[in-house]
DNA sequence: CCAGACTGGCTAACGCCGTTAGCCACCCCC
DNA sequence: GGGGGTGGCTAACGGCGTTAGCCAGTCTGG
């Protein structure tokens, strides 16, 4: 584990933990009992954290519904307790652009592999699927559906939708 | 218009001019020829602020989508329309919690209104289609879906299984 | 007509933030 | 045993949101 992938868990800790506003580079720093300006030996800047956080978000979520197979039910509801299990972890990691630069090569594939299986390997279904549940947990996360909502109920008439055959 | 609202206004403008971060009290009271602590004689915190330009994205979608009529094709067309025209207002209004405490009465249901009834009443179906529509647009801002991918065709064939008939 | 309050501006300052520069102790290898 | 890389440190800069306190103008009630 290298001093970075430290830095990164201890972020990414901080962050469920505490929220976003807790991630700072002098509480990272203090976390790991040094003082800030030390980070950036092992750490190009803050965006740099920022977006290894989003590649571990990837990776976990793309390992966690790879679990569930291809029936489209449990995949979605793998996706959504994921998210909801990592809520801050997740935001963070869809709120900010995709770096695919600084991205392991492969990552973002196996991620989205689960998805595209679950649509029969039509591409755009995919993406309308994966749409669909990001819209749903980003909404949820975000407070938008008026409370007491029957979530659940919610989820189930959005997948028959997509289980119904053409 | 009052003060308040004239501080909405340069704050909308520069924030979809020149992104999230050029929004600081500075920039804004530089913009309206004053300093920045006068800007609190006008508005509670910057926080306030960001409260304010969600509550004026929510109106402006609601209107921009309630010109399209029941039908489901035109109500997504003038949805991902308003989203792609305005995208740092949508993302900004869409990555907050919704405050509801600080909006002004009816402005949430009014703009939610025309979704309903596109879903023929099902409030179920209602958050599916919302939600499905945030998704495309929120992941296709955030350079989510692969450069090159046809995104027209991923709509289509997202509406297409919310039309398809149960 | 004038006194008082209210309105809306100002300067100074605080504590936080990310980040850089420059320094130095340690350790490993030739 | 000396040289370089590694990984800490302190000091500092500029920018951020925000507060305190001050004051000129205006408006209003007696």
């Amino acid at each position: 584990m290298s001093r970075r992938d430290e830095v990164l868990a201890v972020a990414e800790r901080l962050l469920e933990a505490e929220g976003p506003e807790a991630v700072t580079m002098r509480r990272l720093a203090a976390e790991l009992g040094m003082q800030a300006p030390s980070l950036y030996k092992h750490v190009r800047s803050k965006d740099d954290v920022e977006a290894g956080l989003q590649e571990r978000a990837l990776l976990q979520m793309g390992a966690a519904i790879s679990t569930a197979g291809p029936d489209l039910h449990a995949l979605a509801a793998a996706y959504r307790a994921w998210a909801t299990a990592h809520p801050r972890l997740y935001r963070l990691a869809t709120g900010r652009p995709l770096r695919r630069d600084a991205l392991s090569p492969g990552v973002e594939e196996s991620a989205a592999a689960p998805v595209v299986a679950a649509a029969g390997g039509d591409e755009h279904r995919a993406r309308a699927l994966w749409a669909l549940a990001h819209g749903l947990v980003d909404l949820e996360l975000a407070d938008r559906f008026p409370p007491g909502a029957d979530l659940d109920l919610t989820w189930r008439a959005a997948l028959e939708a997509f289980a119904r055959p053409a």
